[in-house]
DNA sequence: GGATGTGAAGTAGTTCACAGCC
DNA sequence: GGCTGTGAACTACTTCACATCC
């Protein structure tokens, strides 16, 4: 467990292409589950809230893998595209601080898939260290940190830079900082914010200046309006 | 409370500067916190982890407010980027699903800020309806809904869609859904996305595909390694 | 001197349009 | 006929480089 190694896989993807790959990936897999035997471009695209040209290029870069004429393979689609994220690698996660959003995470089935294993729960209230959560008893950060490749950081701003010093110092090598504090870490590891305010302002700066009557959200992901001529005539998708 | 208007403001924003002006604001408020009375391009992009040249081409999309040779004074910014982002308007909110996520969500000092109101509370739990939770009494979301423009969606992911039509029908003009689940709304509605599963997975695609020893993560909002001359050289951040 | 603001250049991503294959 | 895969065009965003002003 923890080993992320670097692979030499298909050609580099690029930024929205990986945000993107998730969505499609959810999508087939609820088809999947519906036993559906066939998806095209189109219906993927309408769903995720993007062209289907766009679909196609995204798709483009895992290799060939649909049928002129006939579109795709559920159950294909989602094993390349599972292969592509890297899904098949196991590694490691702890969880540094379990108010509400911590264990929000951990006991959700969304959250710890594909991959992620949750090897730790780490606190430093002593209210909280002891108590078992999501079958994990939390442990107090102060000590010793178990061998992990990812940290989700749950903690306070002001406690945000020295939970991370510590993980770092323990060899995690990426870090999702839910505190909406700027860290500053080693080169070599990888930082991604997730700041709900944010999310929560660019909505409505959306609803403040958006254009018109049914002119609306107008995103790198997701359009509605007069301009949009492919799209869903009811879905105004914004991923970010 | 609860009217968003469209205003006729500057020129229109593009979608990466509308993400990173609120990362700004809050670095900029620091250092009012602090007392500073100067703060240049340099040192926002390197606490933002971006590079000076973008946040002046930011921040130029909002007037003419800095001082050749000198910077920016920070109280100016703050304000400037408060009137583009539309924090002076104020907003009704309202939380439907108050499990770990949505209590996390309401008792965060980090979340609704900056024009959001907390207009009322819901879930379909009988155990959680009828009890207080930051101030609010949680009702049931089977009964009549409180105005409101925005509606945050922290519910299962099979619930999403009839909340959302709960939500739209009531009046809501955007939701922001933290359910792993595409929902279709009508034309004027806006969706915004955050899904947690979905940012761990571009994490560790950076970890897994990431180039060389300290080449690591190259992101449009935080860059590190050989090709990036101005960047600190210890901070990787990235936003989405 | 020093930092802003911005044309110009460069790069990345999306969309068009259609050839290719089923 | 239908849908994929992709060159070409287009659009959006970033970065360079420097004129401009304090």
């Amino acid at each position: 467990m923890g080993a992320v190694t670097t692979r030499l896989r298909a050609r580099k993807l690029s930024e929205p292409t990986i945000s993107r790959l998730p969505i499609y990936q959810r999508i087939v897999e609820s088809w999947i589950a519906r036993g559906e035997t066939r998806i095209d471009s189109r219906q993927i695209g309408e769903l995720a809230g993007v062209t289907a040209t766009t679909v196609r290029r995204d798709l483009a870069g895992l290799g060939t893998l649909g049928t002129r004429g006939a579109g795709y393979e559920p159950s294909l689609l989602a094993s390349r595209i599972a292969e592509a994220l890297g899904h098949d690698l196991h590694y490691g996660v702890v969880v540094v601080g379990l108010g509400n959003l911590g264990r929000a995470l951990v006991n959700s089935s969304n959250f710890l898939i594909r991959g992620a294993q949750l090897s730790a729960l780490y606190d430093i209230d002593p209210a909280v260290v002891g108590t078992e959560i999501a079958g994990h008893v939390v442990e107090d950060f102060r000590g010793a940190i178990a061998p992990a490749t990812v940290g989700v950081l749950c903690v306070p701003s002001s406690a945000a830079q020295a939970s991370a010093d510590h993980l770092v110092a323990a060899g995690v090598r990426g870090i999702l900082n839910f505190a909406p504090q700027v860290i500053s870490v080693p080169l070599g590891t990888a930082v991604h914010y997730v700041d709900f305010s944010i999310e929560l302002q660019i909505l409505t700066y959306h609803l403040n200046n958006g254009t018109g009557p049914l002119g609306g959200v107008l995103h790198s992901l997701g359009i509605a309006g007069p301009s949009a001529p492919n799209m869903a005539k009811n879905a105004e998708a914004a991923w970010h």
